[in-house]
DNA sequence: AGCTTGCACAAGAATCATTATCATCTAAAA
DNA sequence: TTTTAGATGATAATGATTCTTGTGCAAGCT
């Protein structure tokens, strides 16, 4: 709580209870949440609270840095607080994401390919996860 | 043609003039295309094609891997003929999606991490295109 | 304290990609 | 040629995301 202000002040956003809302649902857990999951999760603490307003919200904490969109499923976004680089796994048995943390070393090193001047890299990885093998193997 | 009609027999494809229509527009060359262009490019030579058959067919195309679906773009997927393994680099100045032809080593040879299986991998690159660079030097 | 101005929000409408429905047509097997 | 499962086109439906608008609040100024 004490912190959410702190990083927003550090950005210039001004304070609401919505938007505190909406960031408590993502940080400093390392869930990736979908837009609907965020407003069902703050719907408790605000019972008025639109869907479009948590798309206003995440819009503005995307440009601001404090939460990244990830697109690992074809039919919506994921959101989650941790921005720092890394990478992604989608099961496409149960639909869960997990982190990957691992460095795919000789890509992020190079600042260009053919040309092209790199910016931002991201790898899916699709799959059955370990919670669905284990569920297979009974 | 009569390698798109091989193609298909080869996978027990039902030959319609619609499907070796869509085929053409992405085989063989190397280009990524939304929907509504290859809705476009098969147009003129079939004037009443739906959108919807359009679908339809690059879904079974999809299924039966004469093509493939990106999504490096987060408002609408693009479809490839080449089916292989590779990446995408897609300019955020114009649009444009380029081929990656690049092996992340230590990951594709794994077949678990963290103790998922991993069935598929795909590396999206952003960033500014060369063709996007030689533009702002001028 | 009252006034002004600019966001922030809620509610609902609108947009737009993608899917589903269904009646009609057709490829291809017999 | 006949038959029939499967393909197509027209259209409606869905569902995620964005836009619009009226209201309300908050900070700064008089
Ligand atoms: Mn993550
Ligand atoms: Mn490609
Ligand atoms: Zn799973
Ligand atoms: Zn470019």
């Amino acid at each position: 709580m004490e912190r959410i202000i702190e990083l927003f002040k550090e950005r210039n956003i001004r304070v609401t209870p919505q938007r505190v809302g909406v960031m408590q649902t993502l940080y400093p857990s390392q869930e990736h949440l979908t837009v609907e999951g965020i407003h069902a999760k703050v719907k408790p603490q605000f019972p008025n609270i639109s869907l479009a307003t948590v798309y206003t919200i995440l819009e503005l904490f995307k440009e601001k840095k404090l939460v990244r969109e990830i697109r690992v499923r074809f039919d919506r976004s994921l959101y989650e607080s941790r921005v720092d680089p890394h990478h992604h796994f989608h099961c496409t048995q149960c639909g869960q994401t997990y982190d990957v943390d691992i460095d795919l070393c000789p890509t992020l090193k190079k600042q260009r390919i053919d040309g092209h001047s790199i910016n931002d890299f991201h790898g899916y990885f699709y799959g059955i996860c370990r919670s669905c093998r284990k569920e297979k193997q009974c």
